[in-house]
DNA sequence: TGTACATCAGTGAACGCGCGTTCACTGATGTAC
DNA sequence: TGTACATCAGTGAACGCGCGTTCACTGATGTAC
């Protein structure tokens, strides 16, 4: 289903960043066929081509984004000196991709994505395995060492994770939450919950 | 909108038992008009009666159940003795929550109600400012004696809501997350994350 | 207590719109000889 | 270097399905006199 010339790469490109445009501009139910072939000058059989249906294009859309919050996220765990260092950065990491692609948030934190989240939870993790098996490992070891309290990974990352997508949720739907005073409190605070 | 006869109302509540039910068997795209009207045995015709159209049927569910999410949440936090009291009930009232009522958290933490509070965010906020607004009080009257960090509320809201929804959430798409480890660790490890 | 009447509640067949999807076809690309 | 050919990429009119919604109507309820 990946295309096999650089014509068709460009046109899964043009696809893709139609996508993301519509959605920021018509939010999720104008996410449509219709619109996206419009705004990508490309035809549904194109669209049909490339990615099987409709569905298969909002998945290409949010793995893409995913991974591209992910990766950043990763790196600065892997490359932090200690546990306290790592969970600060991480949550800079997330708050700055927000800040960066607030188009793209809104995807991932929004409707579509969690229905995509709820319809396809498991295979959407498997596919980031390769992105979340480090965090995991990571998470793992600094527990060990004692750094960061002996809870289960999924509810460390709850109490990290927890409070920084929240507050992008109301940033991006709200807006009254300002990204400037999180990125300053946050990092600690949240420290202060996992520490051992 | 609202019945003006017993049977009325009868009815208002058949349709709105039946649609939590097509919710949580079918999941989002299973909530349709048909669906709702075969589960709760009535007409198309009754169901725009009573709710106007399909949004109307969804906002009045959405609204119910969120009203039986604060309204304990609120009297946890007016009843407490303390900031630290106050806010390790309202952890624990949210997950207790969750527990008892998995169908209806489900639909509050997921798609459907999100494109709802996307669409209807401060309208939402409106409706159930009679709840709000004590919670609201409540946070700033605490950061006032010191008990709680000066922050701003949203930011106090995305602390002590946020690893608790993500807690949430997970249980509810994902199930690995266990909630009695839950109840046990995270309102003392929030109240650190927000004491002054 | 009985009756007339306005209003509320409920019915369900019918409609039409918009959507995702298909398919027979044309055109572009790259490769083997 | 040139040509033939297989494969990839792209087109867009057409389709049909399922959906939310309507509407003319019947039936139930409660109230005024």
């Amino acid at each position: 289903m990946s295309p096999k010339q650089q014509r068709g790469a460009a046109t899964v490109e043009r696809a893709l960043a139609a996508a993301l445009s519509v959605y920021a501009r018509e939010g999720e139910q104008g996410l449509t066929v219709g619109a996206i072939t419009r705004a990508g000058a490309l035809s549904p059989g194109s669209l049909y081509h490339h990615f099987g249906n409709l569905d298969g294009l909002v998945h290409a859309l949010v793995q893409r984004w995913l991974e591209r919050l992910l990766a950043p996220l990763a790196t600065a765990l892997l490359e932090a000196d200690s546990a306290r260092d790592g969970v600060r950065a991480a949550v800079r990491a997330y708050l700055g991709f927000v800040r960066e692609q607030p188009d793209a948030a809104r995807l991932l934190h929004s409707a579509t994505a969690d229905r995509h989240g709820m319809a396809h939870a498991r295979e959407l993790r498997d596919a980031q395995e390769a992105r979340l098996s480090p965090l995991a490992a990571w998470l793992q070891h600094h527990v060990a060492t004692g750094e960061l309290a002996a809870l289960s990974p999924s509810l460390l990352e709850s109490l990290i994770l927890g409070p920084v997508v929240a507050t992008a949720r109301r940033h991006l739907t709200l807006g009254d939450t300002d990204l400037d005073e999180a990125a300053r409190e946050l990092p600690d605070r949240i420290w202060a919950a996992v520490r051992g």
